[in-house]
DNA sequence: AGTGTGTCCTGTGTGC
DNA sequence: TGCACACAGGACACAC
């Protein structure tokens, strides 16, 4: 399920595995995902030291020592398992091409030097990756034209007030857009306007003023409580089987349709009605 | 320019 | 049990 704090979840579970190591092979499975990989994909990673491994909105970036970075973003069904050096693999055994043991839908593997094992599966293929050369980040089609990153002192009541004015669609759909705000995803966009008591149908360029500050705050606490979780729920972010960044997570409106909304003193039921071809979820009765 | 819709892909759950 | 269908956390390429 990743959205941006289960991004970051990934990204903390994959930095003690990468940094100072060196990517001593990789087998890339498959010509393409959601699009090709880029061109010398695999030429370029092997050998190669990560020195940091960041997240912009959505997107892992993994810093190489020649400053290249291998973007990666896990779209709809991609996760990360890792094995650390030494243990065996946790792929079942299956047809092998490579030299990896791979599981069904295990796209990339890569190896470290010190014999850990990571390895990126997909089953939808909405996922992609793509390389950026030195510099390049701001060139990037992925990177540029994102939004502020809503945990960041960039995202203010002010910024948001003004990039949603004079737009004439849904809020939930203008919090789908990353230009506007970079990482929020169907789920934290359903908890956060929940949490401040704005309706998902409501016009984005009627929040301002007070409607614009609740919401930039309940955006901020949803995806902390959210990485908060993913980090005190899991052991170093990785679960038994390796798997990175994927919590348990009890939601007050998404998927609760027909339940009993939760907010205290509110006798609302929540329901479910379809926005830009998603699913949205929010209680009638306290969001306006 | 801004906004809405269809599409990529496979697996799972539900209802008949 | 078998089958058809709806739906799934994202982002892009279009049409209007």
């Amino acid at each position: 399920m990743p959205e941006l704090p289960e991004v970051e979840t990934v990204c903390r579970g994959l930095a003690p595995m990468l940094v100072g190591r060196r990517l001593s092979r990789i087998d890339q499975r498959r010509p393409d995902l959601r699009f090709p990989f880029p061109p010398g994909f695999v030429d370029r990673l092997t050998g190669a030291m990560v020195t940091a491994v960041d997240r912009r909105a959505k997107y892992i970036l993994i810093r190489l020592s020649d400053g290249w970075t291998w973007l990666v973003h896990l779209g709809m069904s991609g996760r990360f398992t890792i094995t650390p050096g030494g243990r065996a693999s946790s792929g079942q055994a299956g047809h092998n091409s490579g030299w990896a043991l791979a599981a069904p839908h295990d796209h990339v593997i890569a190896e470290t030097d010190d014999g850990a094992r990571i390895v990126y599966n997909d089953v939808r293929r909405f996922g992609f990756m793509d390389l950026i050369p030195p510099g390049d980040e701001a060139g990037n089609k992925h990177l540029s034209g994102l939004g502020p990153e809503p945990l960041s002192d960039d995202f203010t009541a002010e910024y948001f007030s003004s990039a949603l004015a004079g737009k004439r669609t849904p809020i939930k759909a203008a919090l789908l857009d990353q230009r506007v705000v970079a990482g929020l995803g169907n789920i934290y966009i359903c908890e956060a306007l929940w949490r401040s008591g704005i309706s998902p149908r409501r016009l984005a360029a009627s929040v301002n003023g007070k409607r614009a500050e609740r919401l930039v705050g309940a955006v901020k606490d949803v995806l902390a409580a959210a990485i908060d979780a993913g980090g005190s729920s899991l052991r170093d972010y990785v679960q038994a089987t390796g798997e990175l960044g994927y919590f348990q997570h009890s939601w007050d409106a998404y998927d609760r349709e027909g339940s009993a909304c939760r907010r205290d003193g509110c006798d609302g039921v929540i329901r479910r009605i379809v926005q830009s071809g998603r699913s949205t979820y929010f209680c009638p009765k306290h969001q306006r």
